[in-house]
Parts: structure tokens; sequence; C-alpha cells
DNA sequence: AATATAGAATTTTTT
DNA sequence: ATTCTATATT
């Protein structure tokens, strides 16, 4: 099925130009050179000043440049940094964008507003908490907090365990989607979830234990970072009017990945002038586990009247040899919106497809390519390494370390949220909030011979207190509670005369021997202790370490990130999630076996399926000139219960003209 | 009855 | 690698 979108305010066709010269008297006042730099359509969204623009285009058409001009442009008209607000999805698109701006124009585009979204709200819900009655010191939580939540409350509410129910991150995906997709709790699990039917009414009444829970104790979790920014603006007539006044333009980055909470969100912010200006391709969305919907960007002139749309057709990045690839990709998709995309840069060179025996010879053959390419004088930052899940790439990485190839790696699990830092964090939480009572039952769950009926029956007495009657404590589990409280009482005196990272290391000394007890692997995981301890050297106060922890953690993943200095070169291992946006000159994508990319969680849903191509899209259209993708045949898979041996399903039948396939030999 | 522990099952992607 | 479950231990 292939719909055209809707235009409201067609771009016109190119029409043959008479150019009048420049005289010397009318020569622009602009310090950058819009007509030169931009083509035709990009400098119509430059120039376009007032009202909604949409800007729809594929894979490297320049829409984060046009956006980047944009901020340019604005600050030459004499728009102010601070009323410019520029929202995009990672805190690496928002540094990245604004470090270009100022190169393209000066420094005055670091004073452009903006960031995530939920850093953005976060500054905003910290200015304004009174009007939620927050208090404005609340708590960021985590994916790992959330979880300690859940289990907190149907330890408290179902004592006895369920059968078929679903486990605690479950739990909180339908919690998540249900406030993203701003649809009823009940709808998520019917439609999404239909397997949990049969306990609905528990999940509904643990959620609204868990939104009172938050709301006791001032904690927010991600979700609640929009929810509440939304429910700001709707209720407070004037703080909207002010707000938006203060952002008179607004730009929205990778728009296909917004759901309709973030939508409603700029609509409010935008709601005195419509100046806004999203950019995005609904062939790149890729986060619909988070709500998003790629029909967003497409009911985007329905939501804002008038929207002007122009679209950009020609991607600068890839060569027509890759472009030929990713248009035959993207073809295959269920539901499409045709768009035309085409390159101009040549090149002999045709993406490749490569079979390997096993994972090992998949990351022998991606170093000793690598070796080739640095031989060609390609530098290794810019060459990337692709992955479906962030586990795909441990052979190779293995084998990067005996090579010494240097690497960063990007995704999947993230060190602040690893048992043992947050365990350590538990700590320093209770130190500063001794009521934090999630935290002081990770805590005493650390410690011999305490379960969960102890905690319940220890809470009471301990909460609010670290220096509590003794005699109250039970007295078989007294001896095992005592030292911690005493260590946690005498730090907690402290907080402001020792620096942060003393009292970690304080905190470290004491959660040593449980770590050792806890971990064979204790000896990989007391660096990271080591590494936590260095970061908190980098502040003078111990709740803003702690605060700034929970919403811009260290970027980098648990490994490579203390390997490397940051001025060193270094090949970069990242998700395809977590490479959106970003170019690079040669690109492997390993393990496109079918079963992993696509997921075998995909088969039974179309639309899933589509997502998961759309994945392989935004793969492959990362790569400027050379593309490699690679599928191992030895994966075994547990749920089908078989030998992956086929490569991904999105790559069959494409002819050898457009991608080449290589058997390798070993020597 | 509460806790410890060994074995089985399950595992995407991110703010 | 982590989380859940069933069984052993105290
Ligand atoms: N008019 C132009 N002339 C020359 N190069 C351009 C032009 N427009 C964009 N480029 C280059 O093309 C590349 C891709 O641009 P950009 O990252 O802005 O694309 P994009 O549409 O945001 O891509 P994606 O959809 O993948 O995020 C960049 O290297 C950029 O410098």
């Amino acid at each position: 099925m292939t719909k055209e979108i809707i235009t409201t305010n067609e771009t016109k066709p190119a029409r043959k130009k008479y150019v009048l010269k420049k005289r010397e008297t009318t020569r622009s006042n602009y310090k950058v050179n819009y007509e030169t730099d931009l083509n035709q359509a990009q400098l119509e969204a430059v120039i376009s000043k007032e009202g909604p623009i949409l800007v729809i285009a594929g894979a490297g058409s320049g829409k984060t440049k046009t956006l980047t001009y944009r901020v340019a442009r604005l600050i030459e008209d004499g728009i102010k940094p601070e009323n410019i607000l520029l929202l995009t999805f990672t805190k690496k698109a928002a540094s990245e964008m604004l470090s270009r701006a100022t190169i393209v124009l000066d420094d005055r585009c670091e004073k452009v507003a903006g960031g995530t979204f939920h850093s953005f709200a976060n500054i905003i819900l910290r200015r304004y908490s009174k009007l939620l009655k927050l208090k404005n010191n609340f708590t960021i939580l985590d994916k790992t907090d959330c979880e300690d939540i859940i289990n907190h409350i149907t330890g408290q509410i179902y004592p006895k365990k369920e059968k078929r129910f679903p486990k605690k991150s479950t739990i909180l995906e339908i919690y998540s989607k249900s406030v993203n997709k701003e649809t009823p709790t009940k709808t998520i699990i019917e439609d999404e979830f239909p397997q949990f039917t049969h306990c609905e009414e528990k999940i509904i009444e643990i959620h609204k234990a868990y939104v009172g829970y938050k709301r006791e104790n001032s904690v927010l979790d991600y979700d609640d970072l929009l929810l509440y920014v939304k429910l700001l603006l709707e209720n407070n007539e004037g703080l909207r009017k002010t707000l938006s006044n203060q952002y008179q333009y607004i730009m929205v980055d990778e728009y296909q990945d917004t759901n309709t909470l973030q939508a409603d969100v700029i609509k409010l912010l935008a709601s005195e002038h419509n100046n806004i200006m999203a950019v995005g391709d609904d062939a790149q969305s890729i986060y619909s586990f988070r709500g998003a919907n790629f029909r967003n960007i497409l009911d985007f002139p329905k939501l804002f009247e008038n929207t002007k749309i122009i679209k950009l057709e020609q991607n600068y990045r890839s060569t027509q040899n890759i472009l030929k690839l990713t248009n035959t990709i993207i073809s295959k998709a269920k539901e499409k919106y045709a768009k035309t995309l085409f390159s101009e840069i040549k090149s002999p060179v045709v993406p490749a497809l490569i079979c390997a025996k096993d994972t090992q010879m998949e990351a022998d053959f991606i170093c000793q390519r690598i070796l080739e390419l640095l031989d060609e004088d390609i530098s290794l930052s810019d060459i990337c390494v692709l992955a479906r899940n962030a586990r795909m790439s441990y052979s190779l990485e293995i084998e990067l370390s005996k090579r010494a190839i240097p690497y960063q790696k990007f995704g999947g699990p993230k060190f602040m949220e690893t048992a043992h830092i947050k365990d350590i964090v538990a700590h320093l939480r209770v130190i500063i909030n001794p009521d934090d009572i999630i935290s002081l039952t990770r805590i005493l769950l650390l410690l011999k011979g305490i379960g969960a009926s102890t905690v319940n029956s220890v809470i009471p007495i301990i909460k609010g207190q670290l220096n509590p009657n003794i005699k109250l404590l039970p007295s078989k589990k007294a001896d095992s509670i005592i030292p911690m409280l005493k260590t946690l009482d005498k730090l907690s005196h402290l907080t402001t005369s020792k620096k942060p990272s003393d009292i970690v290391e304080e905190i470290i000394a004491y959660y040593r021997p449980i770590l050792k007890d806890k971990y064979d692997d204790f000896a990989k995981r007391e660096k990271d202790l080591d590494h936590f301890q260095y970061l908190a050297g980098q502040y003078s106060n111990l709740e803003d370490f702690i605060s700034d922890m929970a919403l811009e953690p260290p970027d980098s993943s648990v490994e490579g990130m203390y390997k490397r200095n940051s001025d060193d070169e270094a090949l970069t291992i990242s998700t395809i999630h977590s490479a959106k946006g970003l170019e690079w000159d040669s690109v492997f994508i390993i393990g496109a076996v079918d079963g992993r990319f696509p997921s075998a969680y995909s088969f039974n849903s179309e639309e899933e399926m589509d997502e998961e191509l759309r994945l392989m899209y935004v793969a492959a259209t990362r790569a400027k000139n050379n593309l490699y993708i690679t599928y191992p045949v030895d994966m075994y898979d547990y749920s089908m219960n078989m030998v992956l041996s086929k490569p991904s399903r999105f790559l069959n039948g494409i002819d050898d003209e457009i991608l080449e396939m290589w058997d390798i030999t070993e020597e």
C-alpha cells in the first residue's frame, strides 16, 4: 500500500531561473552563505521564518543540516538565542547540532535553549515544581529504581505470587506505553499484551499504588517528566503563555520518533505563535517500544493548520550504490509513504553481504577489513560497527582487544544500572534521605540472614533515622544490621564536610566484602566501583552527583568507557538505535541473521516486522562509502529451538549488482 | 517460616 | 547475564 502525503502547500517544481547579478550596495549582510551551502529546498526551509513547517525527507538528505542552518539564520536575523528552543532525541544529537551551528556561525549558537525532551522537561519542572506541589529537589528514577518500586509494591499488595504474572520489567513497559501513548492501561494490556488480560485488574491496581508512591516521595520516572510538563502547561494558562512567548521559535529533530505525549507538549509550547519546525523521516521511525508512531509525523499537518511541507530528495551522504540498496530495502515495507531519494556520488564499490561460519570468523573478517581500510587512509573514527543488540558484538570486542584496536561502545546495558553500582547508589541515597525505603530495602537485602520478611518488620523502625533504638530490632538479626547503620549514620553527618568522592570511598570500603561474597566476577566489578569514585570526584556536592547521574549518565556503556582517553582515535561500536542521525565513511552491520535481525520476537506481527525493516534501513543509510553486512551461521535460538543459519530476510532476493555476496575462505 | 542456593528459563531497542 | 522457581537448609 503506497500513499502520498497530504500536502497543504506543495513545493513548487524548480523553474528555470534568470539570475540578477548582485550589486555592491545590496550585498547580503549575512555572514553565512546560505545560498551556496544549501540546495533550493533546504534554503526554503531555512528562510521560512513564521508558521508551522514540516521537513519530511529520506536519510542523508540534510535535514539536520537544515535545522543547524536555520538556527544560524534566525540568530543572524536578530532573534535572541534564548528564544530558540531546539529539541532533539538524544543528548549526543543536541550537542552535535549546537556545535555544528557554532561552526557555521559563532558561539551565540551555544546559548540556544533545548536538549532532549527529558532534560528540557527536567529544567522546567525544577523551576516550577511549586505549581505541581512537587518538591523541587525531586529525584529522577531510572529503570532499575522503578523495578525496585514495583517489587516493593507487589510484595505489599500480593504477598502470594500469581501464576503467569508479568515480570516487573513488563509491567513497567505497560505503564510506560500507557503514558506515552496517552491510552488507558487497560487498552494497552488488551491490545499489546493480551496474554496478561487475566490479571489486568491487578496490574491496574499496582499501577495506582505505583503512582501513589511516586507522588508521596517526590520521585519521577522518565515518563513523568513529560507528563508533568504537559499538566503544568495545561493547567496554568499564565505559565503556558510565558513559556510559549519565551520560546518563540521551536524546532524538533527526528520527529518520527516522538509520541503523542511529546506532540502535546510541543503543541502547548507553540500555542502562542505556531512557529514550529519539525524534521524527520517516517521510514526511520524505530522507537515504537517507547510509544512512538511513524504516523505522528504524517499527522503533523493536522495538528498544526497551514503547515508548509518541504521535501528534500537529494542524498549527500551515500554513494549511488549504497542508495540503490537502501531504496530496495525500504521498498519492502508493508506500509510506506512514497518518497524520492537520489544521490550524485559515484563509486565503483558495491555493498557486500558476507557469510561467516561462526561469530569468531565474523570478528576476524571485520578486524582484517578494518586494518585494510586503515591502509587506505581511512581513520578509525570514520568506521563503525552496528548491531541489532549490544550482545551481538561480544566476540568482536574480544578480537579487537586481542589485536589492540581501540573501540568505544555505545548502547546496551548502562554503567549506572549495573547491580553493583546500584548498590553503592542505594547507600548514598539513604545517607542523603533516610526516608528512601526503596534504597533501604535494597541495602538490607544485601545483608546476611535478611530476606523480604525481616525487611518488612525492620523498615518501620529505621525509616527516617539511621540511629534507632537498637533494642527494637529483632534480636537475631540485629548483629548484621547494626554495622550497616553505624557506617551510614556516621557518613550522614559528614555530607557537607567531606568530598563526595571520600564518602563514596568509605561506602566502597564497607561494601567490598559484600561484593566479593555475592559475585564470582568481583574483580571486574571492583574496577567499576573505582570508576564510580572517579566520577564522584568531579562533583563537590553529593546530592548533585546523584541527581546528575540519573538523567545524564555517562553515555557510553559499561565497557570501553574508562579504557580510552577521549582524544584517542577509536572505532565505534553501537546499537543501531544509538547510531541514529550519525554517519561514517565505512559501516559494518553485524549479526544480520534471520531470527536476530529481524528478531524472532517480531515474527508474528506485521507492524513490528516493518519496524525491524526500518531499523535495517537506518543502519544501512549510515554509510557514506563502504557498507558490509555480515552474518554468522552458528547462532542458536532458544525460543525457536534451532540454529539460525539464513541471512536476514530483508536481504533476500536482492540482485548481485546491488548487493555482492562474499564467501570467506581461510588461508 | 524465612532464607539460601542451585538450576531453569528468558533475553531487543532508550530517555 | 539476569531473573524466576523449585528445593534444601537453618
Ligand atoms: N546541500 C548540501 N550540500 C552538501 N552536502 C550536504 C548538503 N546537505 C547535506 N549535506 C551533507 O549530507 C550529510 C547528511 O546530512 P544530515 O545528517 O543533515 O542528513 P539527515 O537528513 O539529517 O540524515 P538522517 O535522516 O540520516 O538523520 C552530511 O554530511 C551533510 O553535511
